[in-house]
DNA sequence: ACCTGAACACCGTTCAAGT
DNA sequence: ACCTGAACACCGTTCAAGT
């Protein structure tokens, strides 16, 4: 039963690495199973969990891809990559979280793993959170726009997406380093 | 004839406003104008066309809002935070910036607007771009977790929302900063 | 337990026809 | 020039009925 939603959000990522986004729909995916649309609701809820579980994905193909042991400066850094390549890697990704309604059930066990690092590091667990969070959000909505049909080619010729959001990333990891630097 | 289309785009935030994203529909936003869902077609293209102009409203208002003249690391930190007040002032704000296909002829002028008090600063075009970019990603990114009907109240109680969003963003900056100091 | 078939309400969009 | 009315294809979802 576990195994059939997760071959439903196996082929819906494959479904809009396909048709993209607007092409997703619960007929065309039922479709790749081999069964009507109908037949969907007796494994899963509504189009909308399918989609908190396709980015629920996202996140831990990140966390399970990220380095670990390696500060949580190091941390930060290595998730923030792992999570734009999570990303770069599913058509549509960075739509997919921002429409995403995560699970109240998945949140607290999903922020935990991925703060865990830090706090072993020393880090309280509040701030851990905090910075984890920025680190997350920059990275989303690079993505959103390194992504965006309309606007990839135009910023691409105007600079070079790694390579600028490497500069945007370690300049806030620094900016953190340096705030804990100060304040005892 | 422009004046149609601005009250069309006016009238569709505050549909959102009202109802959210997913209440967004044509023949709402027609019946708020006293008009047909297909008399909206001869003032506008489609209904991504209207999702444009508002991506584009909060954009512009977000410019508008950021003080000038501080130079170009105040300037990264008052767009980044009246960006932020826009995006705020808008429900489901977010959502509409990272699903709105920008219009390729709105975009050149938009970024240029955007970067030239950096460029005013003596920073060059490409790495204003790319850092202005940062700042943008971040707070859409930032946003998208904030507005998020399921994440809002969990994250809430973890860290104050305005607060964390403001060490990101000073982090980053004064980051920039540093980078900007070492290499001549 | 798991799926089908048929239907429901709703949606974006088109287009002839009105004024 | 601007709008209506009616229709089109499509969508998520429900549910009785099958096996």
């Amino acid at each position: 039963m576990k195994l059939e939603q997760e071959r439903i959000v196996a082929a819906a990522l494959a479904l809009v690495n396909r048709e993209g986004l607007s092409g997703f729909n619960l007929r065309a995916l039922a479709l790749m199973l081999n069964v009507r649309a109908s037949a969907l609701y007796w494994h899963v809820g509504s189009k909308d969990e399918i989609v908190a579980r396709m980015a629920k994905m996202l996140y831990e193909r990140a966390f399970d891809a990220a380095p670990k042991g390696v500060g949580w400066q190091g941390w930060l850094l290595g998730f923030g990559r792992a999570f734009r390549a999570s990303l770069l890697g599913q058509r549509d990704s960075a739509q997919i979280c921002t429409m995403a309604r995560l699970l109240d059930t998945n949140i607290p066990t999903l922020m935990e793993r991925i703060a865990a690092p830090m706090v072993e590091g020393g880090i309280d667990k509040a701030s851990a959170v905090s910075m984890q969070g920025a680190v997350i959000a920059y990275t989303l909505g690079w993505v959103v726009y390194e992504q965006s049909s309309t606007l990839h080619d135009t910023l691409e010729q105007m600079y070079d997406f790694t390579e600028s959001y490497e500069r945007g990333l370690t300049a806030m990891v620094r900016g953190f380093a340096a705030d804990r630097s100060k304040p005892p």
